[in-house]
DNA sequence: GTCTATAGGCTGATAGAC
DNA sequence: GTCTATCAGCCTATAGAC
């Protein structure tokens, strides 16, 4: 029996000695950013011991400075593996030159469905947002900006050209992505408070409150006193 | 020369042994309470070393425990002893009789004056509301709930009547809240951000982001196709 | 690359003098 | 009520064996 088995995570059998293993090295980092993903969103940064990083990687406490050079490191990579990606999938709404309605609709999409992939990732950033981003480095909070700047250049372009109202661009982009955040970011606490305190009405999935925040953002905005509903 | 001095925060002078001094520990705890609050809503309960709280306040690290049994106490009163009274304001909201647009201005106006008066409260809730309100006990979480159904009654209000769209309470509840909180929770970092990359727009005051915020829900709850201003 | 053992710093809490 | 001194526990990081 050779030493290979793809039990999806847990420890690993040990294999013969001279076995080349360079997998398990890139598994061991995989593992440790995906499980600290995961606590440092629920715990916050200095919630979380990297013992506890450790055991739930199914990994030695060692590996994080072996691999990431510490708890911070750690943190920084996660930041920029995540979310670089993340927001470069938002980078083709930039020079569209769709209407503005439609261009809205499209970053909400894709917003949602990167929150769908990426569960953990509103509430690491939100916690970075009510700290002062400290703990950003300057090159991902370019990253964070340029996010900002794309919605608040389709929203510009709206009220440039008559389908807005005249509203402050960024309180708008503020409102928008605050809900959105604040959705993803508290669902977990959500349903905890719903099960203890014995709450009877459902709560709305992801789906619903993302439909209901497109329509209220785009009725809200429209500059004439908008259809219903809408394509 | 005495050693009187009035430098309004910061160590007071000793007195006479035989003199009277409760005053002393109302304003030990008092000092406590607000250095602590501010310090957990920009840090976290984690990040948050009781001797700095006990600096910031200029008083004794000894005396959290002698007051509050200990940071975990200090960080219950906290909560128990703003939070409560921030509720307390919504309660007249509940049994309103008038129209539902007209309570859900005053919703928001509520919150937005609770908020100016405490400004570290958003940011305190939310990192409870990111991290699963463990630290909240059964009662603080009660009052929390509270001020959910005083709102949700609101929109149902407002739905029932004819006035709003069919859309789902509880979505539009969290969108409200989730943008207020959001706002009020980053307003430093926004701040800090804006400074350090050295963006030259002008960030949206409280006033005019809780502008922005009423106004689009209320055209994006409007059931009719809404006049663009109101009363 | 991975593991064990341990160093070293910091944190929250208490004992006891005043 | 307030302060100083001190302690035990936990936490991150490293040294060194394998």
């Amino acid at each position: 029996m050779t030493s290979s088995s793809l039990i999806p995570r847990r420890r690993r059998p040990r294999g013969a000695p001279g076995t080349a293993r360079r997998r398990d090295a890139v598994r061991t980092r995989g593992d440790l950013l995906s499980a600290a993903t995961t606590l440092f969103a629920a715990r916050g940064y200095d919630g979380t011991p990297v013992e506890l990083i450790a055991r739930a990687a199914g990994v030695n406490k060692a590996m994080i400075n072996y691999h990431f050079g510490g708890k911070r490191g750690l943190y920084a990579a996660i930041l920029q593996e995540t979310l670089v990606p993340a927001i470069a999938r938002l980078r083709p709404l930039r020079n569209a030159s769709r209407p503005a309605a439609e261009r809205l609709e499209e970053f909400v999409e894709i917003y949602a469905g990167t929150v769908a992939a990426r569960p953990e990732l509103p509430a690491m950033i939100l916690r970075e947002a009510i700290s002062g981003a400290g703990r950003l480095d300057r090159r991902t909070a370019r990253y964070l900006l340029e996010l900002f700047s794309v919605l608040r250049g389709i929203l510009e372009q709206g009220i440039r050209e008559g389908a807005f109202r005249r509203v402050n661009p960024f309180s708008a982009h503020l409102a928008l992505v605050g809900s959105l955040v604040f959705f993803f970011s508290t669902t977990a606490t959500r349903r905890r408070m719903a099960r203890e305190m014995k709450l009877d009405l459902p709560l709305p999935s992801p789906g619903e409150f993302v439909d209901h925040v497109r329509q209220i953002t785009l009725l809200g905005l429209a500059a004439k006193p908008a259809r219903r509903s809408h394509a």
